[in-house]
DNA sequence: TACGATATTGATACCAAGTATCATTAAATG
DNA sequence: CATTTAATGATACTTGGTATCAATATCGTA
């Protein structure tokens, strides 16, 4: 309840490694310790963030990791405006994302309406439709308490 | 009809340079360079873009402009997966975009379907609103005339 | 279980995007 | 036109991320 505050659905049993492995990579100490830690965190998180917590792992091979697990749908990557992309674990299938603007912390959620209005976008948009993405920015609830109790933590 | 393929409302007249000006910022050389150039580009443009296009501009001022246009709502930045951020004249209020996957394109689109969704999640997400974001991956037009003639620029 | 082909690693060096610094220059205002 | 103040842009730097490549680990097989 802390960070993904609103997974709609139950996450069913996440295996990072196991992702790796169906793509047939091999398993070595790396591809455990990256996907150990990532399902060892509540919330989103960026490369560099996971470079520092693991300084076992070399850089370039964090960033490689990152991206299979990208490849093979097991995180998705989120474009972040100002910084770099922040990771989370796929947990739902078709989902879009709340990014808190306080903390960053990173939720999903699914509503069958979004992909409602994507059909009926479909005749007013020129060009072939191959995706989208939506993303709600908000302030989340562990941070509007803090906020209420006057303990901000930017600035003043 | 080329790039910003879907204008829903025609384009109001937009003059960048006053904006800036509006923002109490003073009228100098740069400041009329990097607005007629970004008024005399069709489609969505990076900053790094503009410093080509501007060789006669400081890169540190092409970026300083950029920010003011951006803080001013003259300009929308939008966040690209892969890539650095893209900036296109923001010509409607409130709207979302569609980006070509192929040719990178970006049009904008409103749709009152989309806000209406917004607030019929209100209810479901854990925490306070405060914005959102939407983007729909397209094969625009254009790339589609280009692939049906079999003269496709990726690759082969 | 040892072997060998092959995938993986990670140090390094590199590249691209973007920002801080600051001496020089240009705008506005009286 | 003199003065004040904002703006510029060269430079150096930071950060995020990738290419290279010799050294090393994996894993199927004998």
């Amino acid at each position: 309840m802390t960070s993904s505050t609103l997974s709609t659905t139950r996450s069913a049993e996440v295996n990072l490694g196991n992702a790796l492995e169906d793509r047939g990579l091999r398993r070595t100490t790396a591809r455990t310790a990256v996907p150990d830690r990532i399902e060892g965190l509540s919330a989103a998180f960026t490369a560099e963030q996971l470079c520092r917590d693991l300084p076992g792992v070399g850089r370039a091979t964090v960033y490689r990791t990152i991206r299979h697990l990208v490849d093979a749908g097991a995180l998705c990557k989120l474009a972040i405006l100002d910084g770099a992309p922040m990771y989370s674990i796929a947990r739902i299938e078709h989902h879009h994302h709340t990014v808190c603007s306080r903390c960053g912390a990173v939720g999903e959620f699914r509503h069958s309406t979004v992909e409602r209005v994507m059909r009926s976008l479909a005749n007013e948009i020129d060009g072939d439709i191959i995706g989208h993405r939506m993303e709600i920015f908000i302030t989340c609830n562990s941070c509007l308490a803090e906020l209420a109790a006057g303990n901000s933590t930017i600035n003043g």
